[in-house]
DNA sequence: ATGACGATTTACT
DNA sequence: GTAAATCGTCATA
């Protein structure tokens, strides 16, 4: 158990949280008290409503979005293609609707839960480690993370927040284009992809 | 009330 | 590489 990210620690703009985060660990807790976590190694920035790629680009404020328009710090978690969840980290001020998609995590804690939590009925092969949390939906699913998750307050929730960890050097921060926006136009190819350019964590 | 569409994953050719 | 799975959300009417 380590050291909790506090409210500070997201009061930032979503480019300096999406590399802030890498090197840090995400944490979820069951109701049980049983961990999975694992360090952050993927995540994407999303630049509010000037960045076409973003729920909130226009200034688009619904139920699903709210989360957004919320405090530095709050857990924005969404549901797509009917059967997948993403979590967010909210950050900026209030009503500046910018956020972090956490898109990989090297699992630390847990992981015969995330195994279970992964499996399906369907599934032939047995899962291999960095199959565990390779990407966004991955490893919701592998942290239990779910609609029930959206809106909580990572600063004060027991069930999920950050821990810090040892960072990660800039010289080892690999930088892309985000991936799933190519409906963005111009915004598509904007580097706002961040990754641990060692790990063999990341997303494919 | 209806229809189009995903900040994805998986299995299959 | 291609395609299916699967349904909540949101814009349109």
């Amino acid at each position: 158990m380590g050291e909790r990210w506090t409210r500070r620690g997201f009061e930032t703009d979503p480019v300096s949280l999406a590399r802030g985060l890498l090197g840090h660990r995400l944490v979820s807790v069951t109701r049980g008290g049983t961990r999975t976590s694992g360090i952050i190694v993927e995540t994407e920035a999303y630049l509010g409503e000037a960045d076409r790629a973003a729920h909130s680009f226009g200034g688009r404020r619904t139920a699903r979005t709210e989360a957004m328009f919320r405090s530095a710090g709050i857990a924005y978690v969404f549901h797509t293609y009917g059967m997948h969840h993403c979590f967010n980290v909210v950050c900026g001020a209030v009503d500046v609707p910018v956020a972090v998609l956490v898109r990989a995590l090297e699992p630390v804690e847990g992981m015969a839960l995330m195994r279970r939590r992964r499996s399906s009925s369907r599934r032939k092969s047995v899962l291999k480690v960095t199959d565990l949390c390779s990407g966004p939906a991955k490893l919701t699913q592998a942290m239990g993370i779910t609609r029930r998750e959206n809106l909580v307050d990572l600063c004060d929730s027991e069930r999920v927040f950050i821990e810090r960890g040892k960072g990660v050097a800039a010289g080892e921060i690999g930088v892309s284009a985000r991936i799933g926006v190519a409906y963005a136009a111009e915004w598509a190819c904007r580097e706002l992809r961040f990754y641990v350019a060692r790990s063999g964590h990341v997303s494919r």
